[in-house]
DNA sequence: TGGGTCATGTAACCTGTTACATGATTAG
DNA sequence: CTAATCATGTAACAGGTTACATGACCCA
C-alpha cells in the first residue's frame, strides 16, 4: 500500500524522498501513518523493482539531494494497483480495544467515549488545514480532476468524525442506561 | 494488537486455538483479519510471556487439544493495555486508493464507488448473522455488560456502512457534476 | 547559542501474509 | 464417497515500528 501511494506522489512529479515525506504528512498520513525511515526504504524497494529511477544532485550549502523519477514500468504497476478492486483488510483498533472494554466500570468507558468524540481522529490539525493543503497541491497539480480525489478522502474523514461523535452519543446513552437499571435493583 | 485480542478472549474462558479461531472469525474478524497460522504464532508468543500457560489433552477419536487458560500476570497485562487510551494509527487501505484514482477516467470512477456502495463491507454474512452471533455468545459469557461491548462493535459496522453509502453517493454525484461541465465546453 | 529546516539513511525487531502440511471422524 | 469439522502447526517473506545517526545552514 505504501509502496504504491510513494509511486502514487512519483506520478505527480519528480521529488526528493524528502518531499515526499513532507507531502505524505499533509495528505497521505490522513488514513495511513508511516515514518520517515520507511518511506525511505520503500524508495529503495521501488527502485530495486525499476519503478522509479533516482538522479544524484550535489549541493552547497545544503545536503545532496537524490532526484526521484517515475518509470514506464512504474506508472504501469501504478495502473495495476488502481484497476485492483479486491476488498482490502479491514483493521480498526479502536473497536478492538472497545471489544472488551466491558471489564472496565461504566464511569471509565463513559469517560472513554465522550473523550472520543471530543478529540478529532482524522484531522489532528484541522478540517480547515487538510483542506487548505488540497487547495494549495491542487495548484501545483493543476488537474482539477485529480485534486477532486484528495478532496474526496478529506469529505471521508469529515463524515467518518461526524458518525464516530453520533456512535459514542449511542454508546453512551446506553451505558447510563444500564447504570440505570442497576441502582433501580 | 492480535495478541491482546486473543487475550480478552481467552480471559471469558479457557479454549483450544480452534476454538478461538472459531469466535474470532464470528467477532473480531469484523474489524481485524488474521490467519489461523498468526493465531497459533501469537499464542506461542503469549505463552512465552507468560501471559498464558497451557494443558495437553489427549482424545481419542480426534486430534490431542491443548487447553490454554490466562494468567494473573495475563489478566494484568489486559487491564493495562485497555486503560492505555493512546491514539491508535489510522490505516484506511480504501482511502489510499481513492486518493489516486483520478488516473482513473469518470466512468470506472462511477462503477467503482456504486459497486463499493452496494457491497457491504464489514459484514459480509450480514448484519442478522453478526447479531445473532453475539447473542450467541452472551448466553456463554453470562455476562450482560460485557456483551455490550460487542453489540457496540456491531452498531459502529452498520453506521460506517450506511455512511460509506452516502459518501458515495456524493462522490459519484460530484463526478457527474464534472462529466457535465466537460460536454458544456 | 539553540531550534527548525533540509537531506539522507541503517539496524533490529515485531507483526501480518502466503503457502504448505497432516490426518481421523462424522454427516449427508 | 466426499466434504466439513476438529486440531495442530512450520517456513519464508513482506511490511510496519522503534531507536539511532549525521551535519550544515538560517533565523531569532
Amino acid at each position: 500500500m505504501l509502496k504504491h501511494g510513494i509511486l502514487g506522489l512519483l506520478n505527480y512529479g519528480d521529488m526528493t524522498g524528502y518531499e515526499i515525506m513532507t507531502i505524505f504528512r499533509e495528505s497521505l498520513s490522513h488514513f495511513w501513518t508511516a515514518q520517515t525511515s520507511q518511506i525511505y526504504r520503500e524508495l529503495q524497494g521501488l527502485e530495486n523493482e525499476g519503478w522509479i529511477t533516482s538522479k544524484h544532485v550535489a549541493q552547497t550549502g545544503r545536503p545532496d539531494k537524490k532526484i526521484l523519477s517515475i518509470t514506464g514500468s512504474g506508472k504501469q504497476e501504478l495502473d495495476r494497483w488502481l484497476e485492483d478492486d479486491r476488498q482490502f483488510n479491514v483493521r480498526l483498533p479502536l473497536l478492538m480495544k472497545t471489544f472488551f472494554r466491558g471489564e472496565l466500570d461504566a464511569d471509565k468507558n463513559i469517560a472513554f467515549f465522550r473523550s472520543l468524540a471530543k478529540n478529532p481522529s482524522v484531522f489532528p490539525g484541522g478540517y480547515a488545514a487538510a483542506q487548505a493543503a488540497a487547495d494549495r497541491y491542487a495548484a501545483i497539480i493543476g488537474d482539477s480532476g485529480k485534486a477532486l480525489f484528495w478532496k474526496f478522502t478529506i469529505d471521508f474523514g469529515l463524515m467518518y468524525e461526524k458518525m464516530l461523535q453520533q456512535w459514542c452519543e449511542r454508546c453512551i446513552r446506553e451505558l447510563k442506561g444500564m447504570q440505570h437499571e442497576h441502582s433501580a435493583d
